[in-house]
DNA sequence: CATTTGATGTCCT
DNA sequence: GGACATCAAATGC
């Protein structure tokens, strides 16, 4: 399991060192290959303004879920760090339970199965009942990389406000990003 | 191929 | 009422 200290430290700090992590969820999973990080005084920052009902979890324990509805109807993953700060997990490379994420998803092009955020959650049957969650290995894991790997920095996608904060990380040339890179 | 559009939860003004 | 950390299908070149 991960050290609680791993996830105690600024979003922009965890974000990057989840690349390459294994996670688990029920019988699926697969490997973090892009992350974001958000943090308070950050305008994209859903902590930005301080806790409300809908994003406590964020300002909860760290190391423990925050899960959210985007846009009306996708359900969004993040790992919280220090209060406040949240990484969220955009895109996985799938290595566990690929038939049961492909019936979740309802395709069979493997590629598209965890590539972007509002997919994983669907892949991993996560939603709100996993809001506040911790990764303690009952029922959702999170597995260190054998090795660092050192993914590429860059802006974030899909957001209107700080816009140039570089807090993006991805693993380059990886086929399983939710965009091409 | 690129761009537009529809689905509609939760928070904010 | 409007904005939004989205996705897939429809439409237009």
């Amino acid at each position: 399991m991960i050290d609680p200290e791993f996830f105690a430290r600024r979003a922009a700090e965890v974000a990057p060192d989840l690349i390459g992590h294994l996670l688990i969820v029920g019988e699926t999973g697969g490997i973090i290959v892009e992350t974001e990080a958000y943090e308070p005084g950050d305008p994209a920052s859903h902590s930005f303004g301080g806790p409300t009902l809908r994003n406590q979890s964020m300002f909860g324990p760290s190391g423990h879920c925050y899960v959210y509805r985007s846009y009306g109807l996708h359900w969004c993953m993040n790992i919280v760090c220090r209060p406040g700060h949240a990484v969220l997990l955009r895109a996985l490379q799938p290595t566990h339970g690929l038939d049961v994420m492909a019936v979740r998803r309802g395709t069979q092009t493997e590629k598209a199965l965890c590539s972007g955020p509002g997919k994983l959650t669907v892949a991993l049957g996560v939603d709100k009942s996993h809001d506040g969650l911790p990764f303690d290995g009952h029922s959702i894991s999170l597995i260190a990389p054998s090795f660092p790997l050192s993914p590429v920095q860059s802006v974030r996608i899909g957001i209107s406000r700080a816009v140039d904060l570089p807090w993006r990380w991805y693993v380059a040339g990886s086929p399983w990003l939710s965009r091409k890179s």
